[in-house]
DNA sequence: TAGTATTTGTACGTATGTATA
DNA sequence: TTATACATACGTACAAATACT
């Protein structure tokens, strides 16, 4: 007892070597595309085996802050943690809580809203052109019996395209993650029901109205038009798939 | 060339593994303390290397999905994902965007209110008693000059309690992440200043007007102060905090 | 208290795949 | 095309930790 080899409570040393190499990437303000020591560097540093040594590397990548590379001129180099890493540890946090299709759309209403204000004087002619392409796909596949989830993914764009706009990360981030929970959640209910054709007149025709008010600068007309639109598309998911949220939280690692 | 092997742009086996063990939690509905295969079963199972799986395993504890253990019984189980994790990996994700104060405001105002909202009619009387210890406390740190993050700290606390009685997850999670950061801002800015003095006797104001309103169960007044109390503590904060908000994101894995 | 079985954690050596030059 | 540098994968042996007797 009372061995004092490493720490209090001998942690683990793959554990070790990732919070240093996080100590070396935040005081040596490495940039993501920097450089980081080889595998055979850091066997040899620590005195550790390769499968050590890959353990920490694996921690690193899975956290988004260093990608691998094989090859000449391979190794590990440090990265920018995407917003899926960020998207994926949220999942993984809400599987096991309970959230259901209200609750998601408790947070949606606020966001969307904000957003949609946020974009307003800040869309170009090309996004003008973006978004009408977004409803006219909306309504040719709208006639389609099977395309289900590309319908869904294409009303989602459109509200996707708008987060784009927004300069604030944090409001853009929730956007994207909400509706990338949305559009999971239509393969849980395959089942093809009548109101998804209201749903989706409903959708195409605040879409429409949206973009006038949007060429038109008219922020509060946004704001009430977002927030009714909100309120109608919960009206019409909670009604399509409300119990079912719970599961397949757990992000699939799109891509 | 045109090997099939695997798939067409061959992913590493281990990811392979890591996919499936998901795949198994969310199909079989595991819970948090079942037992997965151990390392030499899941060995056996996909043909591999020890080093594979243990690769696999090591993300899947990054992630906060499975924990590790020794000896006999031991191996690895599933385990709930913390708010930490997902907190951690979204720091990860903002810390290399460009985030200020007032954007941080721009989400708080939205789900402060609606946290708030949320709360009445929740409050129990022994939620009315730990809201007042964290008024007196407030109260008391405010005299003294040097516990400027104890006092932070405190009147965080004040809007903690409210999300904890949050039915909704994701606003919950929401609301401690913000305030999270919020406490973590004030280290940077070690100056004092007197600004700070108004700030808490606002923050003092507004808590016991809160209070008042929760007694009363009045939602359109606790809607209507907590709004006035973020927009005051905006001014405030974005006075004392605004541009240092870029750095030190990166989460140490504080415990 | 000690011993033993079980299972992860670590070390080492080797072979293979893959991208650069 | 060939050589090179590097990650990726395999297999074995041993150390360390824990539960049970």
């Amino acid at each position: 007892m009372h061995e004092l080899k490493r720490s209090p409570f001998r942690r683990k040393l793959s554990d070790h070597i990732v919070e240093d190499i996080k100590r070396w990437i935040v005081v040596q303000g490495l940039k993501p595309g920097d450089r980081l020591p080889k595998e055979r560097e850091l066997i040899e540093l620590y005195g550790c085996a390769k499968g050590t040594v890959r353990e920490a590397l694996k921690a690193l990548e899975v956290e988004g802050l260093v990608t691998m590379r094989t090859g000449p001129t391979g190794g590990a180099y440090v990265a920018e943690p995407g917003a899926n890493q960020a998207a994926r540890a949220l999942r993984n946090y809400l599987h096991f809580q309970k959230l259901d299709g209200h609750q998601i759309y408790e947070l949606r209403k606020l966001v969307e809203v904000e957003v949609a204000a946020a974009a307003v004087g800040r869309l170009t002619e090309a996004h003008f052109r973006e978004l009408e392409a977004s409803i006219e796909l909306c309504d040719h596949i709208g006639y389609e019996r099977d395309g289900q989830r590309e319908l869904r993914i294409a009303e989602l764009n459109f509200h996707n395209l708008l987060a784009d706009v927004c300069p604030n990360p944090l409001l853009q981030f929730m956007v994207h993650f909400i509706n990338d929970l949305l559009r999971d959640l239509v393969d849980l209910k395959k089942t093809y029901r009548p109101g998804r054709i209201q749903f989706g007149e409903d959708n195409r025709y605040y879409h429409r109205r949206l973009l006038e008010a949007f060429r038109a600068e008219d922020e509060s007309a946004v704001r009430r038009l977002m927030h009714e639109h909100m309120c109608n598309s919960e009206h019409h998911t909670t009604a399509l798939e409300a119990e079912v949220t719970q599961s397949f939280l757990l992000g699939f690692d799109e891509e």
